[in-house]
DNA sequence: GACAATTAAATCGTGCACGATGTTTAGCGC
DNA sequence: GCGCTAAACATCGTGCACGATTTAATTGTC
């Protein structure tokens, strides 16, 4: 395939071209890195996102914080019950709107924050890149992430 | 923060500015782009990589499909099984060396190629990117994830 | 040739992740 | 107020994905 053409068929049914596959095995690299640090958490990586988005705003119900992960109530439910199991959050249902469930940082869950202090670091660390171009990656991605749910 | 700043330590602790987070939800916005297509076909996304891995190079191990696509035995062993199941592929222990099983097409998994023919166009359209950023966006993810595995 | 060390898959337990479905509560029309 | 629709979580079944362990076969060493 020369700089000119498009791919051809045969190049667009290769496992090494498709944009798809590098984003899944990357994804699956950064669950790794991530192991070690978090295993000092006592975090799965999933977990630790969720603590991510609490430590930026507490007292959210199950719905926001699965807008904001991209998950469903079916996969945040146990999440959450777990987390709660270990005594990061609690897990309280509305007065207002008896349907909804407020998820809030214990003072555990709250210190923990500190002891994740230097997880952001060292992961940025380990992608080998620098601040900038890390941004601009992340920029590129999320806009394709954009695209792909239109 | 500025241009010529670092990112602030509050900075990196937004979901926001994770480059590991914008990988994790965009791998999962693909699943779902691929749902439909791959729902013709009887697949899951990664049962549908195996298929894409095993197009290219028939008659393989265990162990060089798990190299090629970074997934354990533990992962791959219940997925071959079920294709096996479906009829698309056959496992069968090596005659030299029964240790290792080896994973054929059936007549079924090849046919099954010229029905999938349509689904990289169809998912490179779906990231409404141009062929040659494509490329490029890929190339970038892949050595991320060099890095990330070193 | 015996036997220890290594290798290749498989098995097991845990934890996402989703779609389909169920349950409870809220809000709306009348 | 009564009933109907919609919303918010929870539950269930299926399928990855991994680490730790197990099983079986091969390779090396003496």
């Amino acid at each position: 395939m020369t700089k000119a053409d498009s791919p051809s068929h045969e190049d667009l049914m290769k496992l090494d071209n498709f944009l798809c596959f590098a984003i899944y095995s990357t994804n699956h690299a950064f669950t790794r890195v991530y192991k070690p640090l978090l295993d000092e958490l006592d975090l799965t990586y999933p977990q630790y996102l969720v603590m991510v988005v609490l430590w930026e705003k507490d007292d959210q119900t199950v719905g926001s914080l699965g807008e904001r992960l991209f998950l469903e109530s079916s996969t945040l439910t146990p999440m959450l019950k777990r987390l709660e199991g270990m005594g990061y959050i609690s897990r309280v249902r509305d007065q207002a709107d008896e349907r909804q469930v407020r998820v809030k940082l214990t003072d555990s869950g709250r210190a923990l924050r500190k002891k994740a202090d230097n997880v952001p670091h060292d992961i940025a660390s380990a992608t080998g890149m620098e601040p900038a171009e890390l941004v601009r990656l992340k920029q590129e991605i999320a806009s394709l992430r954009t695209s792909l749910l239109r």
